[in-house]
DNA sequence: TAGTGTCAAATAACCGGTTGGTTGCATGCT
DNA sequence: AGCATGCAACCAACCGGTTATTTGACACTA
C-alpha cells in the first residue's frame, strides 16, 4: 500500500465522524477511531492534536457538506425543511453530531464555519421578508428556529415515543412539510 | 449528623441530576456526585446499583417531575407549549437530561415512567380529536411530536444560532405559543 | 541518507466497582 | 436506668481494567 497522507486523514475523519456520532465526544474510543481507519492511534494526535481537535474537524466537515448537499431556500421554505428532514433520515448521523456538539462543546470557540453559515441564512430570510414573499410576524432568526426544530421534530423524540411514529417515510415528510406551510400562511 | 438513608439518597440523586446533566453518562463521574452529595462513592452502588442505574433514577424522577409540574392539557396545547417552555428555560437540566438520555441509552430496556406518560398524552389527544377540539389533520402522536419539539426549538437551536435569539424570554415564549396556535387553526 | 510516515509498546492518569471494617442508633434484657 | 446486642448507614483504601497521550524504533521513499 502506497503512503497517502491525505488518504489516511481522510479515513481517519470518516472513522471519527461514526464514532463521534455512535458515543460523542466523551464517550469515543481513540483506539477504536484508529482501528476503524486502518492506522495507528499516533497519526491522530500527529494530524489532529488531540480527541477534541478531530471532533471540531469532523464537525465542521460536516456542517460544510450538508450546507452543500441541502441548500438553504429561503424562498421555499416547506422544501427546504422536507430536503433538511430527508438528509437526518438517510443520515443520522448528521443529527446526532450536532447534538452532541451542543451539550458537549458549549464552552469551546464558536466555530466559524457554523457562524457564516448562519449569517447567510439570516441575510436570506431578511431579504425573502422584504421582497413579501415570507410573512413578517416572525423575525428571520425566529422562523430559522422554528424551521429548523420542526424539521428535526422526528428526529428529536425520545425513543420510547418513536415507536408511535409513522411507519412510512413519506408521511412523517408531510407532516414537517405541511406544518411549515401552515406557519407561514397568510392570516 | 443523623443518620438517614432517606436523605442520602436524595441528595445523591440531586447531586447526579446536576453531574448528568452537564456531562451526560459517559461523561459524568460517579467520584464527583459522591462528593457532592457529600457521601461515600459506595453509598452509589448500594443504593443504586451502578452508573447506568443511577441515571435511569434520575431520569424517571425528572419525568414524574415535569409531569407534575407541567400538566398535559389536549384541550390547550398552545399553553401546555408555552409551560413547557418556562419549564426548560427555568431548568435547563430537563432538556438536557432528556437529550442525553436519547443519545446515549437507546439501547436499554424503555423506562415504564416515559412510556405510559406517552400513552396518556396521546389518549388525551385522540379523544380531544374526537371532541372536535383538535384538528384531526394529524395523527396524536404527529401532534405530540410537533408540538414537543416546537417547544423545544430555542433550547435545540446551535449555540451559535443562539447568540441571534431575541433577548427578551416573552418574546421567545411568544413565538412558540403562536406557532402552535397556528399548527392547530382551521383552514 | 535525510525525511516522512508508521506502529508497537510504554506511561501515567483515571474510572467504575468492591471490600472490610467503623460508627451511630434502636431495641430488648437485666 | 444502664448495658449488651444487632443492624443499618457509612467510609477510606484499594483493585483491575481502561484511556488518552507519548515515545522511540523501524520502514519506506526520494
Amino acid at each position: 500500500m502506497a503512503r497517502d497522507a491525505d488518504r489516511t486523514r481522510k479515513r481517519l475523519l470518516e472513522a471519527a465522524a461514526a464514532e463521534f456520532a455512535a458515543y460523542g465526544i466523551a464517550g469515543a474510543r481513540v483506539d477504536r477511531i484508529a482501528e476503524a481507519a486502518g492506522c495507528n492511534k499516533a497519526m491522530i494526535y500527529a494530524y489532529f492534536g488531540n480527541k477534541d481537535k478531530l471532533f471540531d474537524a469532523v464537525f465542521s466537515a460536516q456542517v460544510a457538506d450538508v450546507l452543500k448537499h441541502v441548500p438553504f431556500d429561503a424562498t421555499d421554505l416547506p422544501s427546504y425543511a422536507g430536503r433538511l428532514l430527508d438528509r437526518y433520515e438517510d443520515d443520522p448521523a448528521t443529527l446526532r453530531l450536532a447534538t452532541w456538539y451542543r451539550l458537549e462543546r458549549p464552552q469551546g470557540a464558536p466555530l466559524q464555519a457554523v457562524v457564516a453559515s448562519n449569517q447567510v441564512k439570516l441575510e436570506k430570510l431578511e431579504r425573502a421578508q422584504r421582497d413579501g414573499i415570507l410573512p413578517g410576524r416572525y423575525s428571520p432568526v425566529e422562523l430559522l428556529t422554528l424551521v429548523l426544530s420542526i424539521s428535526q421534530a422526528w428526529a428529536s423524540m425520545t425513543p420510547e415515543l418513536g415507536l408511535n411514529a409513522p411507519a412510512d417515510r413519506e408521511r412523517r415528510r408531510h407532516t414537517v412539510v405541511d406544518a411549515v406551510q401552515r406557519l407561514l400562511k397568510d392570516d
